[in-house]
RNA sequence: GGCGGCGUACCCAAGUGGCUAAGGGGGAGGUCUGCAAAACCUUUAUGCAGCGGUUCAAAUCCGCUCGCCGCCUCCA
């Protein structure tokens, strides 16, 4: 496997620390808002590596946290007139609404900031003892001059950061750069027992604490939007080596930004979808596939142009499984081939094989949809030629296979057709239920038989109007919703 | 200003030294069909922002130019 790292800007080798093993932190949200698309796009990023490193054998081994105290929730409390870590657990179960819908399975372990503390205070005062940090007026900061590496992940130099800094000026500083272990609280906020006195962590401590105690002091792989690398996740490894003497991750991922008219989406410009507003237009597994339809690393342009597009194409697959399962439930007592058959045969013998060499490829999960695609045109085309037989009902069970668990890995493709169009049903508010289809399309077989053409197209076309495509086939006619 | 990234068809998007430049969406024509729909076939990039260079060979490596974006402040 091959994974791109932000520490040394390549494409490397994937080799775990401890064979057979692997350990990832990903930095999850602040709760003090609902979540954006953004949001998903890096929790479906880091769900879809966990989910192929199991695929592949791995011992695998998730942390995501919560931040579950900071400024913002803070102020989010005083606007709206609750506790601080009310607005958290209103949040926390926002978000698992919010990602359960789009089919993200849960971390190994999900740590709060809040439930650390006591660590966080010991790596604090590990830092201060070994002159990395100091205390000011209640408060302890990071020393970044004393670690010489400072820099390194985000690939800037201290001189630079200086030079043209919009930093704070804070007197307490000894250094503009220096960043807050541990924040004096201010009277009637959070507070906890410090030997500094009341105070509360600073953003970046928690990650190392958390990570630190559930993975080790190194671990395989960090992962963030890509906005974290600074400060926050260089940040994190001054603390966590000046700390511990060892390197703190071997390899740091970043997913790219989703992009709205070419800007970056974001809460300070306003610009941002909220995945319950997108859900109520579109289906989780569009979102899923719109999110996977790219690589991770590039940006994705937002629009409901795009996710038309992917729910296209996912009509397009599940349109293909009902036809397949049409074909295994007829006749297949005679032997009968056609050309397309070595190429089918072909594929499905190297199919997961491709499949892994995309992913393997820093989790290409654009080339291996592609594939997908590749496997379901080939099976289509050979369908086309009207095959029958032992064989062919073997290789078109198998295809179905192989879509279903590779598409396990991405978790998409995996509902039948009709949960599939239930589901388009209630997302374009379809105001027909599946027994109002069903009595239509009988009194439109009647009109068939009738050869009442005019009655019968006359029916199509009053669902049609109403978003459902009749389609005939050759034992009875069905519907499906149109995209 | 410093650092980093991107620019592939009408749209989206893989490909990062060598087989006909994946795949999806859209358009046009066709096969099938009572007519449709779906599916399939043909077609839609002799070319990958532009200009130079390296190489037997480049979308892919190097340089320059243009355009867009991100980080440098909280941010997925």
């Amino acid at each position: 496997m091959r994974i791109y790292n932000t520490l040394t800007g390549k494409k490397e080798e994937f080799v775990p620390v401890e064979p057979g093993k692997v350990k990832m932190y990903a930095c999850g949200v602040t709760v003090y808002d609902n979540c954006h698309i953004g949001h998903a796009r890096s929790a479906v990023v880091f769900d879809v590596m966990r989910r192929y490193f199991k695929y592949k054998g791995y011992d695998f081994r998730y942390v995501r946290n919560f931040t579950d105290i900071d400024d913002k929730i803070i102020n989010r409390a005083k606007q709206d007139g609750i506790a601080w870590n009310e607005v958290a657990e209103k949040y926390i179960d926002a978000y698992y609404r919010d990602m359960d819908t789009l089919g993200i399975g849960r971390a190994d372990v999900e740590p709060k900031a809040t439930e650390h503390i006591r660590e966080i205070i010991d790596i604090v005062k590990g830092l201060v003892d070994k002159g990395h940090a100091y205390e000011a007026e209640g408060s302890v900061y990071f020393e970044v001059q004393k670690f010489s590496e400072y820099g390194k992940l985000s690939k800037r130099d201290l001189d630079d950061m200086l030079a043209g800094a919009r930093v704070d000026v804070d007197e307490r500083k000894k250094n503009p750069m220096d960043f807050a272990l541990w924040k004096a609280s201010k009277q009637g906020e959070p507070a906890w027992e410090s030997p500094w006195g009341l105070g509360r962590p600073g953003w970046h401590i928690e990650c190392s604490a958390m990570s630190l105690k559930h993975l080790g002091e190194t671990f395989d792989i960090h992962g963030g939007g890509a906005d974290l690398i600074f400060p926050h996740h260089e940040n994190e490894i001054a603390q966590s080596e000046a700390y511990t003497g060892k390197p703190f991750v071997k390899y740091w991922v970043h997913n790219g930004f989703i992009t709205v008219d070419k800007e970056k989406m974001s809460k300070s410009l306003g610009n941002f979808f909220t995945i319950q507003e997108i859900l109520n237009k579109f289906d989780a597994e569009v979102i899923r596939f719109f999110l996977l339809s790219t690589h991770y690393r590039s940006p994705i342009e937002f629009s409901d142009e795009q996710l038309r597009e992917a729910e296209a194409s996912i009509d397009r697959y599940y349109t293909t499984v009902l036809r397949t399962r049409d074909f295994l439930s007829q006749d297949q007592s005679k032997d009968k081939t056609n050309p397309e058959e070595k190429n089918l045969e072909d594929l499905l013998t190297k199919f997961t094989e491709k499949f892994s060499a995309a992913m393997d490829d820093d989790f290409n999960t654009a080339l291996a949809i592609g594939n997908i695609f590749e496997l379901i045109r080939v099976v289509n085309k050979y369908l086309d030629g009207k095959p029958s037989g032992k064989k062919s009902s073997e290789m078109i069970a198998k295809t179905n296979d192989l879509i279903m668990e590779t598409g396990s890995v991405l978790n998409i493709f995996n509902r039948t057709p009709e949960e599939w169009y239930r589901a388009l049903m209630k997302v374009k508010n379809i105001g027909l239920s599946e027994e109002d289809i069903q009595m239509q399309i009988n009194e439109r077989k009647s009109a068939r038989e009738a050869k009442d053409w005019a009655k019968a197209d006359a029916v199509r076309k009053e669902l049609e109007d109403k978003g459902i495509i009749l389609e005939d086939k050759k034992d009875g006619t069905g519907w499906k919703v149109r995209v």
